[in-house]
DNA sequence: GGAAACTGTCATATC
DNA sequence: GAGATATGACAGTTT
């Protein structure tokens, strides 16, 4: 077994250098088939999901005109890395993340490549995969058939429709599977039992006690802050179990909905153990929300910005969120391993069960960690749905992340933790571009900061092969008089070389050229309808943007002075936009190009270097200004829609803060509440222990306590005809304590 | 065929 | 004051 698994290592360190390198290493002959290792020997891949994402991706959803082009790779990436899941290749994907991200400790990650290399013998005996925060128990179950062997079938949730699909093993099974847990296990089970012992929450149902503390055990593993919090937390449980509240029992009382802002997006579910000392405990919701609140305080400024927008969903979708999201880095190791293994919970759930989100509620589910390595395994703590919750988190997390309204605020956390920068040649080759067109569509997408219809320019700073290659095309009916230039070469026919103005010397009619200047300026979108056509994504992308068609026009251009209507300038003639035809009608020797974007001061000594008549001038002024102003619309238009999104964003973290802000009302207005009562109960019990000169109680409806501007307490009368008997008779009474 | 979105253009204000 | 730019409004075009 040794000499396997080292063999199984060495092949696969082997595979990865060779992966490194370009090479494509077939490992099939050595492995078993890579489906039955990650989804278990029964198992079929369950793609529905994965089909709505390629329905977006590749569909309608995906507009063409979208600004997340990042995302729309960075997912088409993913995709194709779910796709290759059920084929037989070695994941490279996955081995890149895995190298960029390995932690100090290699080892146990290494052990779980080998537990999907081998196989049979890939995991420890009792199944422990810690290492990569995923706790496999049961795992020798049919031979220990790697992640989908995670002991499938005991999942025992509360939920009635999950506990009829799966069926919980016999309780002696589960004291097997228990046994083969490693003794640091066992201490961290026995930890996390005794947190969670509390025979109160037993009575609610099997699974759902236990479930009820998800994240003391997460917390404990944090900080001493952390830690405190924790504490915190516990003893606020300890204090809800017990129903001991240290205060009035009127504190409980709820204060007014209106307060704790329940009627925002933000839904509370009600039977959620206190948390908390400093919340009632009968206020369910509070204790819920502060969980939510220490959890956002835990997180990263950035995380919180990404989980923001999900304050929409149902708290449940959301704490789950966070509490994933809270474990940020962490997750960069087990966010392959759970989507490898999501599939298999995803069909072997649903063979049961309408959808897994119906299935447990989010304090049903619980993080661990693992101090040793700082990494966490989501799982059950519960005897009777002992370690197979793993799966079912496992599930949950798809589930969030296929939560459409959640998508978005955590697909950035594991798109930006695995895939750091998205490469265009995954793109080109799925869609055949050729790397000279990626190169053109890179520079398309670096000009183009709006996705929007807008700043598409060739620069000629970078004259890529693919602006050669796009110019050779349309040299055929420009080379004649412009291959002259020694630069035309480099520049193509729709180039402007600086000697362009000599050469419009030797030969009339510059129509379709235009300078370096000009085309650094020139901000208007054009995507070539030719080169593109094929990228359903950019079809639409431009409309009729006349004015900035130098390449699309350039094959048909006439060539100076050459203003005679050949069949097929007629027929592209159609193509043109208005002023271009009112410009070869009026045989304005200028590109409508050069006519708009050229700097002033050449575009008035081109004016002058051509006597043109006065309707010419008057036409290329208006074609000038006209041109100008539409791209100074078009760059409008895109800043309003930046302006929208931004203020919508703005809008977005407003609501949040405003339902912070009023939970910290209803907070704060509780201790108030509870306060007032605790020095209600003190002032009775002081003024029923006064007594006048004859031993006898004062009526506390003549007397009354009250508060000296010194601070001194004193006793008043209610009538101010008698106050100054009050406060002598108070005098006396001091002094006879 | 109508509504919505997109786009170009004009007029005007501002820099 | 000229030129460039920004933007609201309108109309034509496209989806």
């Amino acid at each position: 077994m040794y000499l396997k698994k080292y063999l199984t290592e060495g092949l696969i360190q082997v595979a990865i250098l060779l992966s490194l390198s370009g090479m494509r290493v077939d490992v099939d002959p050595y492995l078993p088939p890579l489906q039955e290792i990650i989804l278990g020997q029964s198992s079929a891949l369950t793609q529905t999901q994965f089909h709505n994402l390629r329905n977006s991706l590749e569909g309608q959803d995906q507009h063409p005109k979208s600004v997340d082009l990042d995302g729309f790779f960075t997912a088409r990436r993913l995709l194709g890395w779910v796709r290759s899941l059920d084929r037989l290749q070695l994941p490279t994907t996955e081995l890149e993340a895995w190298l960029v991200h390995q932690e100090p400790e290699p080892l146990k990650p290494v052990s779980v490549q080998g537990g999907q290399m081998e196989g049979d013998s890939g995991l420890d005996d009792d199944g422990d995969l810690s290492g990569l925060g995923l706790r496999m128990e049961g795992g020798e179950e049919g031979g220990g058939g790697g992640i989908g062997e995670l002991g499938y079938g005991q999942v025992a949730i509360d939920n009635n429709t999950v506990r009829g699909a799966v069926d919980p093993l016999p309780r002696g099974e589960q004291q097997d599977n228990s046994d083969n847990i490693s003794k640091e296990d066992g201490d961290v089970l026995n930890f996390l039992w005794q947190q969670e012992a509390d025979p109160g929450q037993q009575s609610e149902g099997p699974g759902y006690g236990n479930h009820r503390q998800p994240l003391e055990p997460l917390l404990s593993s944090f900080d001493d802050d952390d830690r405190f919090r924790a504490d915190v937390w516990t003893a606020g449980r300890h204090y809800h179990s017990h129903g001991d509240p240290p205060f009035g029992a009127d504190v409980q009382q709820h204060p007014d909905p209106e307060l704790l802002g329940l009627d925002e997006e933000v839904s509370f579910s009600a039977g959620r153990p206190l948390l908390s000392p400093l919340i009632s405990p009968g206020d369910p919701s509070m204790d819920l929300e502060q969980q939510w609140q220490d959890l956002l305080a835990i997180m990263e400024p950035q995380d919180m910005d990404l989980v923001a927008p999900a304050l929409n969903l149902p708290v449940s979708n959301v704490e789950q969120a966070v509490a994933i999201g809270s474990i940020n880095g962490l997750l960069h190791q087990d966010v392959s391993l759970h989507q490898a293994s999501v599939p298999r919970v995803h069909e072997d759930a649903m063979g049961g069960l309408s959808h897994l989100d119906a299935a447990p509620t989010p304090t049903q589910h619980h993080s661990s960690s693992n101090p040793s390595d700082g990494t966490f395994s989501f799982g059950s703590h519960d005897g009777a749905a002992n370690g197979d919750s793993d799966l079912v988190d496992s599930a949950l997390l798809i589930n969030l992340l296929e939560e459409p309204a959640l998508a978005s605020p955590l697909r950035p956390l594991l798109e930006e933790s695995m895939l750091d920068e998205i490469s265009l040649m995954d793109l080109a080759l799925e869609e055949g571009i050729n790397p000279s067109e990626m190169c053109q569509l890179e520079e398309h997408l670096e000009d183009s900061d709006s996705g929007l219809s807008l700043n598409f320019s060739h620069s000629p700073a970078s004259p890529s092969g693919s602006e050669a290659s796009c110019s050779s095309s349309s040299s055929s009916s420009s080379s004649s008089s412009l291959s002259s230039t020694g630069s035309f070469s480099e520049e193509g026919a729709v180039g402007y070389d600086p000697e362009y103005e000599d050469m419009e010397d030797s030969a009339e009619g510059a129509f379709g050229g235009y300078a370096a200047e000009t085309r650094k300026v020139c901000g208007a979108s054009y995507v070539e309808p030719s080169r593109f056509q094929h990228l359903p994504w950019l079809d639409s992308v431009s409309h009729d943007h006349t004015y900035n068609q130098p390449l699309s026009r350039n094959p048909e251009k006439p060539e100076k002075g050459c203003f005679e209507e050949s069949p097929e300038v007629v027929v592209k003639d159609t193509f043109m936009g208005r002023d271009d035809r009112r410009a070869r009608a009026m045989r304005v020797p200028f590109s409508t190009d050069h006519i708009i974007n050229l700097p002033v001061e050449e575009f008035n000594m081109l004016l002058t270097r051509h006597k043109l008549s006065e309707a010419q001038l008057t036409l290329v002024r208006d074609i000038r200004r006209r041109g100008k102003n539409k791209m100074a619309a078009q760059n409008c238009r895109r800043r309003k829609l930046d302006v929208v999104v931004g203020l919508e964003h703005n809008v977005d973290g407003l609501r949040l803060r405003r339902a912070r802000l009023l939970r910290e009302k209803a907070e704060m207005y509780r201790s108030v509440r509870e306060m007032k009562q605790r020095l209600s109960s003190l002032y009775e019990d002081v003024f029923s222990r006064l007594r006048d000169g004859e031993g006898r109680p004062y009526s506390d409806q003549e007397y009354s306590l009250q508060f000296n501007a010194d601070g001194r307490v004193v006793l008043t009368s209610n009538h101010t005809s008698t106050e100054s008997r009050c406060k002598s008779s108070k005098k006396q009474k001091d002094k006879r304590k």
